[in-house]
DNA sequence: CTCGATTCTTGCACGTCGTGCAAATTTGCT
DNA sequence: AGCAAATTTGCACGACGTGCAAGAATCGAG
């Protein structure tokens, strides 16, 4: 992966341009940033940003993605004759020790996302493309596709749910841990 | 509720609005479809449109949200005692009853979102502000807001998943029935 | 009914956005 | 070196959302 210089480039801006989207919403606001912005701080045109991007939304929210797949990629690591749930809620605790909490590039887009609307309209989008992943995978756990289905949209549900809880909240509790009660409370019965 | 002249005429030009843009979507598309089209169909200045609705996607998905929003008041009305799940499981039961599904306008709306990633994604950011809703309307019964939270998130994930399922099955079986089913598989452990 | 106050509609202007297209530049490969 | 393929850039265009002020419709008290 990522031999050539052709791709070599192409991750640097595109690392580049969601870098400069994120530093700069955060400082102005994401309505006081346009798409004009991003690409200059990125040194690079505004017809090249929508080369990478869909929108100063899909920028912003890169890392957010990232974590994401990575999420699905664990769980499809896991032991195979492991229970479906079990290893949602394994593969979670698996993302928080591979990648740390204080992820300040992580954290800061939260910050964004719970005061932006657009922001979160735009992340459930990614989130349906991201729920059937998720549930291609769990298809190998699980084979009744619907109840697969139903695992995968639970399972984010309550992510995005223990985050939120954690922003909101002062901070007194621990994400993984926050997250980890939150999975253990919820059961989706298998066939 | 709506006594005056004025509340009815913008009751009026609202639904008006929001018809043409489903009509004209589902006619051409909703990429085929500008805010002026819908505007003119309903015989109105595209100024008047952004009065109403942020953008055409919410103009389409207006009755979805009334559908959602009437939903949560069921839940309201169910029982004191109730279990909040049962209510919850009961509430949609009802409102099957009371609005039944061959609403042509809904399935309208349904089918074109589930082809429109743009609609999903409006539809996503609606559903935070009905999350908040939900969790209002179930503190009642169960007074820790966490669970309530995490109730109302799972909740509203599952109905939409078996909206899902049912949209992409060949309609072999009834909506009311897959959506209970799956109810009736996932647990949200109380305190 | 009259008339002032309130609310709603409309047109205009402006900055922003996404995209098709073609020219120019960069990279890959022999 | 030099041709082929991929990437960047500028340009132009239609569409979008919104502040603003003028005009029209509605309300309510006398």
């Amino acid at each position: 992966m990522e031999t050539t210089l052709r791709e070599h480039k192409k991750a640097v801006t595109r690392r580049s341009l969601a870098g400069a989207a994120l530093r700069l919403a955060m400082e102005r606001g994401l309505d006081g940033v346009t798409v004009e912005d991003i690409a200059d701080e990125a040194g690079v045109s505004r017809r090249t940003f929508s080369n990478y991007f869909a929108g100063k939304e899909d920028a912003v929210l890169d890392a957010d993605r990232q974590r994401f797949q990575a999420l699905v990629a664990l769980v499809d690591t896991r032991p195979g004759g492991e229970d479906p749930w079990q290893a949602l809620r394994a593969a979670t605790a698996e993302l928080y020790r591979t990648w740390p909490v204080p992820d300040v590039e992580w954290m800061a887009q939260l910050r964004l996302l719970r005061r932006h609307p657009s922001l979160l309209a735009r992340q459930a989008g990614d989130q349906v493309a991201l729920e059937r992943d998720l549930t291609a995978v769990l298809v190998v756990r699980e084979p009744d596709e619907e109840v697969a289905r139903l695992m995968a949209a639970t399972f984010l549900a309550t992510i995005r749910t223990g985050i939120a809880l954690w922003l909101e909240g002062a901070g007194e509790q621990q994400l993984p841990e926050l997250v980890d009660r939150l999975l253990s409370r919820v059961r989706v019965q298998g066939t």
